[in-house]
DNA sequence: GTCTATATTCAGATAGAC
DNA sequence: GTCTATCTGAATATAGAC
């Protein structure tokens, strides 16, 4: 007990350290010293616990990955009308997104150098969910006269886009637009509202 | 003569191959090797026309960042109406990221990596540019009556995000929508006029 | 499980001949 | 300018004592 409590907390302590130095140096920039010493631990141990480092990486990214559609299909099948849904589903993505800043431009990224690791994951499993439901609710939509025709998969991109993109461009944009840490999170804060009003405008019959 | 003509002949497939390597696999993840090998030289080559690695990247990244933002300024001073100044970006920056592909990513994934870049290269000069005119573009478009009030910002940032986002974030999309290259490269053709119209339709009055 | 010390591998960089 | 061979340092990984 005392010994798998001691186990469990060290490898916590790798993955939480591993979490925090993958995400912001991607799988070819993070140190395995640098785990080691946000972890409070030495090289060695990581290797006991995890045996290299790509084993290591897949678990995070894996973990990862598995958090960026969260139950969206719940969503889906909740019985709020389709402008709540997106809403809904845009206030809480970009609340997310707040909380995991480097979450999309990591699994991007490391997609983008890596494609298969994409298959290999939970992608494949998770591709019927929410995506299948919300292209339903879409073309419902279009066919019961409440929004304009669109192709669903373009309204897909366009509200994950406006939700994601942001954040992963904030050093760029803090740059060309000129404002400040303080400001940006004012502006964030008001996408949740924002972004998805704007679709529905666009949509909307 | 010949010799400048091969030495810059050299320096050109360097600069080919580095641009190749950096762009798919970002700083730390280049190899030396690869560009060496891309270029048909070898190792000791690269350093003779290049000091080291960080230097050669650093040519990479200023002509990279500075070809993502090209000549907007131009196009905000024509005498386009506020709409098709909003057409008009939005299909020249699609084009542009359909022929460079990588370079949004890269130069966000990098600049993240390493903020400090951003300022030292060419993003302080550029920033008075087109950003500002965009945004007197807009607000004197609001104060008319044209279009709907809404934050100069947030418009540019949605415009941005729908353009270079899915790019970006293609082998994701891949997955969750289950679509292939080729209907990949049809939907990003569509965009070059769907985006456009997707916000005019969301902000005019 | 944890540590120190060490081995191994790999990549960036240089020396020096041509 | 170009090459082969080599060096150096860094980073991953392991051996082995406790």
């Amino acid at each position: 007990m005392a010994k798998s409590k001691k186990d469990n907390n060290t490898e916590q302590q790798i993955l939480n350290a591993a979490r925090q130095v993958f995400l912001e140096k991607g799988l070819s920039g993070a140190r395995m010293q640098d785990i080691a010493d946000k972890a409070e631990i030495n090289k060695a141990m990581l290797h006991y616990y995890f045996k290299n480092k790509e084993l290591l990486f897949e678990t995070i990214f894996q973990e990862t990955a598995g958090k960026l559609f969260p139950h969206f299909d719940k969503l889906m099948d909740s019985d709020l009308n389709f402008f709540d849904k997106i809403r809904s589903i845009v206030s809480s993505y970009i609340e997310m997104v707040s909380q995991n800043p480097y979450l999309p431009l990591f699994v991007i990224s490391e997609l983008n150098k890596n494609p298969e690791i994409g298959l290999k994951h939970f992608f494949e499993k998770q591709r019927p969910g929410f995506v299948k439901k919300f292209k339903e609710s879409i073309e419902e939509s279009i066919n019961s006269g409440l929004i304009l025709p669109i192709n669903p998969i373009h309204l897909i991109i366009n509200m994950f886009s406006m939700c994601a993109f942001p954040f992963m461009a904030k050093p760029m944009l803090k740059i060309i637009t000129g404002i400040e840490e303080e400001q940006f999170n004012i502006l964030m804060e008001q996408r949740k509202v924002l972004v998805a009003e704007f679709i529905i405008n666009s949509i909307k019959k």
